[in-house]
DNA sequence: TATATTCACGAAAACGGTTTCGTAACGCAG
DNA sequence: CTGCGTTACGAAACCGTTTTCGTGAATATA
């Protein structure tokens, strides 16, 4: 049953196998009638070409890799979701690889698909990569001209296309708004302040800050990690200290959690004795106790752009899509963690 | 550069392809000295073997296909953080497909994976999977044999690995638990009742019924959509019959936004007039408003169980996982909305 | 009628690996 | 010296496509 490929459709056909192939392709070479015996025992035995004997010839796999730290996380989730969904439409492939926060993996993740694997590469980097070494080297020495699109977390001095958002403006609104609801002393929880990302949403806080005559501290940014333990430590700690934040802005939806529960459990209110915003995409803001004003990023049409213009850059010949630069806006949408 | 392909590799070395091959493979026939020469020359030129060139002549493809509803679900998310786990520490290549609980699209992708792209596929089925045949199709057309194991979403009747949760039990639990909460009129909330787990719980949630001698009427069970806004309304509906329950027990985790929402505009208080429970592995279900009670689901060890019970099935010839039938247990995790 | 063009198809190379099988060279026993 | 086994390697088939090029027949053109 299995050995329904093209050679066993052309000796039941009696035709050879280049005609067979073109009949399938519908080539101006072949007859009509030809064409339509072709196909119809095609259908008939349900012949599915082999993709590797296609991609090895064509070198096209017609597969994109999406390399992303953590796939639990609303933002990568529906950010994958549109760029599966566009993929789905054009016909492609969806590897989905997990570098954990670790530079090492990605590393690993990018060697491997030097071999022309995919046609293209989505990614985001770990919280870790401060090194561009690796994707220099996928750059200069992948088999073929693979594209790569950054997404959300793009590395800025690298000449490669970048969909992201305005992360300095939407932090810079957010403490702006932190700063009217009355808080004096803001902290900005950030899990890697070497992230590009990160950076401008820092600026963005500082810029915020001066605007308003504030001093700024570098003891306002701290620096959490990726173990949960160790944030619930380091956020202990900060909300313990006598002279604690009166206003937190969280650049990572994971810090959120740890956050409200060092609050319940240290009796701190929120909003009256803190107020908190966070960088997320959780559908469940609105329902935590109490409702989570959020930097809010368009999670699910980065995707899309971003895929969008890495199929741009694999299709268009004669084109390279590194110079693309796009900025999605943010939105704040504030609710009671933020109010009077 | 891009032309670092095994012939090259032999030309340099003086060597003819097939010994090149052997020894990047630690062959026996192979002499120690030659080996080294050819692995130091593949190292230094960074040389990788052509993937589809190989799976062309294995008939192996060192990649499975993930195929689930949703990746913007807590609990689908992290299943799949488990099996890219298991699978990376195999060297296998995951890809996905989304099937946004559309049967058509199950069915199309399944399609395409019958030419023996993947190695083994991973599935949980739309709500709207009634049919068996494009499943059915599967396993009988596919070129080679295929295996597949369901997580979760499994179908009954069908001889597939299945890992699921005690579906019975947990909801059986949850249900015993609200009526000693003193829940009178219990609905359960379900998107499809036909899906295989859902018939399951709603058997354990009219078990704990009878036992406990409440009478059941099918308008306790409420079917709702893929779609939000109408979910919105079939809640709405539901909480402002005369006749509301007070209990209610939620299928599936998107359904919670909409019940919070309703009860919060509709000034229902919860826990007082209506307790909730639901199938969920949100990590924000603690710092809800109020907290949700929830029936968590160890979804990452079924997609890590699920994976190894696949590359069981893909790598030891002569056996096939068909058989395997694991349950893992859901845990009842009891907060503030089913308190008294 | 002779020639050019079009039509419809087939032969064979190519993609880059793996694997089977053959064999030259060598050592060793008889 | 002959026969045999071992060692280390190479030739070639094969996996299933795509595509270039060639060709015989039919048709159009001069």
């Amino acid at each position: 049953m299995g050995d329904v490929n093209i050679r066993s459709l052309a000796k039941q056909l009696n035709l050879s196998i280049s005609t067979v192939s073109k009949a399938l392709k519908d080539s101006y070479e072949i007859s009509i009638e030809t064409k339509k015996r072709v196909v119809s025992l095609a259908k008939a035995l349900h012949y599915n070409p082999n993709p590797f004997a296609r991609s090895l010839r064509l070198k096209k796999s017609k597969t994109i890799a999406v390399v992303v730290p953590d796939v639990a996380d609303s933002f990568f989730s529906a950010a994958i979701k549109g760029i599966e969904e566009i993929a789905q439409a054009k016909g492609y492939h969806v590897l989905l690889y997990l570098t954990h926060e670790k530079y090492l993996k990605e590393k690993k993740i990018l060697e491997e698909l030097k071999n022309g694997r995919v046609d293209g590469i989505m990614m985001s980097v770990t919280s870790e990569t401060i090194q561009t070494k690796h994707i220099e080297e996928f750059i200069n020495n992948s088999e073929y001209n693979i594209p790569v699109v950054f997404f959300d977390r793009a590395i800025d001095d690298m000449n490669l296309a970048k969909i992201t958002t305005n992360d300095f403006e939407s932090c810079q609104v957010a403490t702006q708004h932190l700063i009217d609801q009355g808080c004096k002393k803001i902290s900005y929880l950030s899990i890697s302040n070497e992230l590009s990302i990160n950076k401008k949403r820092i600026e963005g806080f500082k810029s915020a800050l001066t605007t308003n005559h504030i001093n700024f501290s570098n003891k306002q940014i701290v620096e959490c990690t990726n173990n949960a333990e160790k944030n619930e430590t380091i956020i202990t700690h900060l909300l313990l200290t006598e002279n604690r934040p009166d206003g937190i802005i969280a650049g990572v939806e994971k810090l959120i959690e740890p956050v409200y529960i060092v609050c319940k459990n240290q009796k701190i209110n929120i909003p009256t004795a803190l107020k908190i915003i966070s960088f997320s995409n959780l559908p469940y803001a609105p329902i935590l106790n109490p409702s989570l004003t959020t930097i809010t990023q368009p999670a699910y049409q980065i995707g899309q752009t971003a895929a969008k213009v890495l199929f741009k850059g694999i299709e268009k010949k004669g084109y390279s899509c590194n110079n693309e630069n796009i900025m999605l806006p943010s939105e704040l949408i504030i609710r009671e963690s933020t109010s009077n």
